[in-house]
DNA sequence: GCGACAG
DNA sequence: ATCTTGTCGC
């Protein structure tokens, strides 16, 4: 599976959104979660080199497994609407380079919190069929209330009446994150697992670590390909 | 027409 | 997204 989004107009890529849209599974997650993987994209600046990576978390505890690193190539630009088509296929590269499937991707982006509800997250899922949701750091679309500033409390993110995700706290007195369901789970879904990932950060663990993989292997501290985290590291 | 606008 | 120094708060 080789996608390239390469030279797409925004009118074709808007079609392309309205059909993927069609796919989109909302029922509830019925499986247990075992792993939980983050997703993340990373660049130089003024390069149209993408680095991309997912890392997968033990559900319980959170602890890193394993990571996927590649690095790629994109001339789409980046479009408020259509992150996705520049993103996607180095996510997509990723993900096939790991033999066993995570439960569950987190994606660094919104899900159905977009205007045709086909964020990067609802977008990455629909296109490989696995269970994602979206948290990003600002807003993308929608109307939404001010959370309380405490840690945990959040409001709802809606379109007319329709709702479409949380802005929820996620650490006293910081900007709220923006959480969504992506593909294969409902609201509620996306809701949990977010908290269930918080941890002393702004940022739920998943996204957090694969932003701070991705950019290590940017750096060249990390090497490209699928790696396992020793034993002794996970004590 | 004007402002908003994930990464 | 990335480039940056200091600064403020828990």
């Amino acid at each position: 599976m080789n996608i390239h989004y390469h030279d797409l107009t925004l009118s074709e890529a808007k079609a392309m959104q309205e059909n993927l849209r069609e796919n989109i599974q909302s029922e509830p997650l019925n499986k247990p979660i075992h792993t939980i993987a983050g997703a993340d994209i990373s660049l130089d600046l003024y390069s149209e080199t993408i680095y991309a990576g997912i890392v997968i978390l033990r559900y319980a505890d959170l602890q890193p497994l394993a990571y996927s690193l590649v690095k790629s190539t994109n001339t789409f630009p980046y479009v408020p609407g259509f992150l996705a088509f520049r993103e996607v296929p180095a996510l997509v590269q990723a993900l096939a380079q790991i033999p066993i499937a995570p439960d569950v991707i987190m994606v660094d982006g919104h899900g159905i919190a977009h205007p045709r509800r086909m964020g990067i997250a609802t977008h990455f899922g629909t296109l490989t069929n696995t269970a994602t949701l979206g948290c990003a750091k600002k807003i993308l679309f929608g109307k939404w209330p001010e959370p309380e500033a405490i840690k945990g409390s959040y409001t709802l993110i809606k379109d007319k009446e329709e709702i479409i995700g949380y802005a929820m706290r996620s650490k006293n007195n910081v900007k709220p994150i923006f959480i969504s369901p992506g593909n294969q789970m409902c609201l509620q879904d996306s809701l949990n697992i977010t908290v269930h990932c918080l941890r002393n950060h702004r940022l739920p663990e998943p996204t957090r670590k694969a932003h701070e993989f991705v950019n290590r292997f940017r750096t060249g501290e990390l090497e490209e390909g699928y790696h396992e985290l020793p034993n002794w590291e996970l004590f």
